[in-house]
RNA sequence: GGACAGGUGGCCGAGCGGCUAAUGGCAACAGACUGUAAAUCUGUCGCUCUCCGGAGCUACGGAGGUUCGAAUCCUCCCCUGUCCA
């Protein structure tokens, strides 16, 4: 990793586009004294981060290339009161056990963007190691004495719930706040952490816990937020129709990864290579300049897709994935290999089906359903009648067509399509 | 605890005894055009079956009831919001 110079930590957050608000004007000087040590929570209601927790994981990693120490703060203690108004009963059922175990998943993650081996590099700690020995009355005392109930009402995110119609805020949620400025105060005193990033949703988050810092310690401390991502159509970033696109393999393939961000719309992508890829100035603007003058060739999207799907999937499945792509949508081969048979299992969603089965010929409409690129026989035929079906790049007709064994072009598979861009690969025997 | 207002399909939001699987908008999906974009146009958008004409089943917070017939009326319950000397 390059070692550059702490104070341009900040400049390097700023041209990347990661800067949406800063507590103190003089942060530059702040950062330049010392290396510091810097906090995002992290929550671990799963076993797995997906890609709208990046713009933080990204800011941390750049902290430690110029020369700080990321620290990550899994919310397992706040984790097990939960959100009230979030309606997921999964949430509020995580038990401590499980917190840990996607803590450390979460862990593993982490260390593809950065260092966590060493403590003075980088380290991640659990908010449940002391928020669940807390002592209700001390904390009431100590902590809850230094909030005034009047500032926290004229908090914008209370207020909106306070003057919405159909949403209250509960007692537990209202509270929720002196936690995490209690996390601050926590790893103020006890990891010397001087500044905590977050989304901006939590700007009032971090200045509560600085204020907290600054009256019981009376010590400094500063805060970054980050601007809420949405795409250019409004559509929140790092989410398919199928849910979140997520970090780990077995959620989310890497091939389903590379193709998100090769989807980007051409109004992102600059600013994406800014934010989730470690390419330089000059770099992204010559990707730019692509984009611009060549869109069709759509040069910027590729880099982004292999480099995001690079660093968490590693390089070997960039190189699979990019061949399974190009199989796919660039010239279809009626006569490949098995190794590109192989490679397309790795990558493309498939399924197996006994050559017994096809010799008694399969339904295509079951098929649909099965391989799960249909929700229902209903819509399966009704994609048909759309046609919208194809197999082995042909257009299934309206017709009731039943897959048999003469379908089986490939070396002991089938290509069945969904739409322009839903792949699944049968495999036969 | 009381008074009032609400709970309708992924979301918003109409309907307020039969013509309602439920207007409209958004989202989503498919097709055309393209660059595996965007915009636009067309179609689809509860489930199952279909000779593609349609047929059956399940749905309007939950459970009962009135009625030939209920998302619509009644009773009880649950949930949400607003207000309360």
């Amino acid at each position: 990793m390059p070692d550059q110079s702490k104070s341009s930590f900040l400049e390097e957050l700023r041209w990347r586009g990661f800067l949406e608000a800063a507590t103190s004007d003089n942060l530059d000087g702040f950062l330049n004294v010392a290396t510091r040590t810097m906090y995002v929570g992290f929550d671990p209601s799963a076993d797995s981060l997906h890609l709208g927790s990046l713009i933080p994981v990204m800011a941390l990693a750049h902290a430690q290339r110029h020369g700080h120490r990321p620290l990550v703060l899994v919310g397992g203690g706040t984790g097990l009161i939960g959100d009230p108004s979030g309606k997921s009963a999964e949430r509020n059922l995580l038990t401590e056990d499980t917190t840990k175990e996607n803590a450390l998943a979460i862990r593993r993650q982490l260390s593809r963007f950065f260092d966590l081996a060493s403590d003075d590099r980088g380290l991640m700690l659990n908010n449940a190691d002391w928020l669940c020995s807390l002592n209700l009355l001390e904390f009431l005392r100590d902590i809850g004495k230094h909030f005034s109930v009047n500032e926290m009402i004229k908090r914008d995110s209370v207020r909106t719930r306070l003057e919405e119609r159909d949403h209250g805020i509960s007692y537990t949620e209202f509270s929720y706040m002196l936690l995490q400025a209690y996390d601050f105060l926590h790893l103020s005193r006890h990891w010397d952490c001087t500044i905590q990033m977050g989304g901006s949703d939590q700007w009032g988050n971090i200045l509560s816990g600085r204020e907290l810092i600054r009256r019981i310690d009376g010590k400094i401390s500063e805060g970054i937020t980050f601007p809420l991502l949405t795409t250019s159509t409004g559509r929140k970033f790092g989410k398919t129709e199928e849910g979140a696109v997520w970090l780990d393999a077995k959620r989310t393939s890497p091939y389903q990864m590379y193709q998100y961000w090769l989807q980007t719309a051409d109004a992102d992508v600059v600013r994406y290579l800014k934010l989730f890829t470690f390419l330089g100035q000059e770099a992204i603007a010559e990707l730019e300049t692509d984009v611009l003058e060549r869109p069709n060739e759509r040069k910027g999207q590729k880099v982004l897709a292999a480099e995001c799907t690079g660093v968490v999937h590693g390089k070997d499945a960039v190189e699979s994935v990019e061949a399974a792509s190009r199989i796919l949508f660039g010239q279809w081969d009626a006569t490949p290999s098995p190794d590109v048979v192989a490679t397309l299992a790795r990558e493309v969603p498939s399924s197996r089906i006994p050559r017994p089965e096809l010799e008694t010929g399969v339904p295509t409409i079951d098929a649909l359903v099965k391989t799960g690129l249909a929700e229902s026989k209903s819509a399966a035929r009704k994609l048909i009648d759309a046609g919208g079906v194809y197999l082995n790049n042909i257009r299934v007709t309206a017709d009731r067509k039943t897959i048999t064994s003469a379908d089986v072009v490939w070396p002991n598979a089938m290509l069945l399509r969904a739409g322009k861009k839903n792949y699944h690969l049968v495999l036969v025997g």
